[in-house]
DNA sequence: TAGATTGTTAATCGATTAACAATC
DNA sequence: TAGATTGTTAATCGATTAACAATC
C-alpha cells in the first residue's frame, strides 16, 4: 500500500470506468474482479491491485457494488467535479475535440477556444466561438480555467504554451509532436499519436515474421 | 543486446525523429546524445540505449550523423515504406484524422474511408469520398490495406472491428473507449484519450497539494 | 460448511539508472 | 595527448505476477 500514484494503474482506470458504467446501465448491481478481468482481457490480480488505489473495497463472494466502484474511480480521478479548460488551435484535431461530447463524463468542460488565424476567429465550431489569441489572458482571468488543450501546429506549440503558462494554467494537454518547455510547477501531458502508431507499426511488423 | 523490442523505447522514437528532422532542416550534420537529451529533457543514457535498438551507431567525440539516424529510426519503425490503411467512422475524430497531413511522414496512407450513416456516405471529407460499410470487404481485397483505423462510436466498435478482421486486416488502431475482441493474430493498438486525461488529472491534483 | 472472492505480502520480471571501459 | 562521447555491463528501481491468508 502507501503508494498513492502509479501511472499504468491510472491509465487503466478509465477503461474500468467505461465498462462499469455499461454494467450499471444494464442494471447490474455488483461485480467481481474476476468478471471485469474476463471482459477486459486482463489478469484479475491487476484489477484488484488497481482498485485498491482508488480506496474502493469489496466483499468476498459478492464482489464490488458497481455504483460504489464508479464513484470511487471518479473521485480518485477528480472527475466528479467539473474542470474548466480552454483550447488553443482550432484546426483538425482542435475542432474534433471541441465537438467531442464525451468530455462531460470526464468532468472536463472546454469554456473557450482560441486560434491565431484571422480567418478562423469569429467562426463557430461545434457551438464554440473562436476567439483571437490576444483575448486569452483576459479570458483565463475571468473564467479561471485550470487546463489548456494545445492543438496548434508544431511550429506554434512553444509560443502558445508560453501564453498558457503566463495566463496561469496548471496543466497542458499537448497534442503536438513538440516537447514543450514549461516551468516545473506546470504539468504537461503529451498525447502522442505518433507514439501509438510507432507501437502499432512495430507490433504488426513483428507479427508478420 | 538481443532485445529487439521494448515498448517505452518504441514510443520515444518518434519524438527523436521529430527533433532530428528539424535539425536536418537547419543543416546540422551530426548530433550527440548529450545534445538530444538536453533538448528533449531526458537522460542521455536513455537515448543511447534507445538508439542502440534501431541499429544506428555513432562515433565517439562527434556523435551521430543526423541523416543516418533519421534513416535508422524510420527503418526500424517501418516508416520508409508506405502502409495503406482504411478508416471506419467519419465522425469528429475520424474526419480530423482524414485531414491530418502528418501521416505521410509516418508512412501511413489512408486509402478509403467508410461510415454507416447514409447521410455521410457520398460526401467528401478532406478529399476522401465516404463509402458505405458494405463496400468494405470488396475494397480491402482490391486495395490490400494492412491497417484499420477505428473511429466509430463506442457501441458500434466491436461490430466494425469484426468487419475489419473478416476483411483480413493485420492491425487495428482503436480510437474508441472499447476494448475490442479480435483473434490473437490481429494486433490492436488502443489510442486512449481518457487515459491521457486521467493521467493529467491526477498529476495536476497531486501538484496542488 | 464449502468455496468463491478479496486483499496483502513475497517473488519475479523488465525498464531505468549508474558505472565504466572503449574509442576517436 | 586529453577529453568528450559512445556503448556495454552491472545495480537499482518499480510494476507485474504469484502465493496465500482472510472473509463472507
Amino acid at each position: 500500500m502507501a503508494k498513492v500514484s502509479n501511472v499504468p494503474t491510472i491509465r487503466r482506470l478509465p477503461g474500468y470506468l467505461h465498462l462499469l458504467k455499461e454494467l450499471k446501465e444494464e442494471g447490474q448491481e455488483t461485480v467481481s474482479t474476476t468478471f471485469l478481468a474476463s471482459e477486459m482481457q486482463i489478469d484479475p490480480i491487476v484489477i484488484r491491485k488497481d482498485l485498491t488505489m482508488t480506496g474502493a473495497s469489496g466483499k468476498p463472494r459478492t464482489g464490488f457494488v458497481v455504483a460504489d466502484l464508479v464513484e470511487a474511480i471518479e473521485n480518485f480521478l477528480g472527475w466528479r467535479t467539473t474542470t474548466d479548460a480552454f483550447l488553443v488551435g482550432a484546426g483538425n484535431i482542435g475542432s474534433a475535440l471541441l465537438g467531442y461530447s464525451g468530455f462531460a463524463s470526464y468532468g472536463l468542460r472546454i469554456v473557450d477556444a482560441f486560434d491565431a488565424s484571422p480567418a478562423k476567429v469569429g467562426t463557430i465550431v461545434h457551438g464554440h466561438l473562436i476567439l483571437p489569441m490576444d483575448k486569452l489572458p483576459d479570458r483565463v482571468a475571468t473564467v479561471k480555467a485550470r487546463l489548456g488543450i494545445l492543438t496548434v501546429p508544431a511550429d506554434a506549440a512553444q509560443e502558445a504554451a508560453d501564453l498558457m503558462v503566463a495566463a496561469g494554467i496548471l496543466g497542458i494537454w499537448n497534442f503536438t509532436p513538440v516537447k514543450i518547455k514549461v516551468p516545473s510547477d506546470v504539468v504537461t501531458q503529451k498525447e502522442d499519436l505518433a507514439s501509438g502508431l510507432a507501437e502499432l507499426s512495430v507490433r504488426v511488423k513483428l507479427r508478420e515474421l
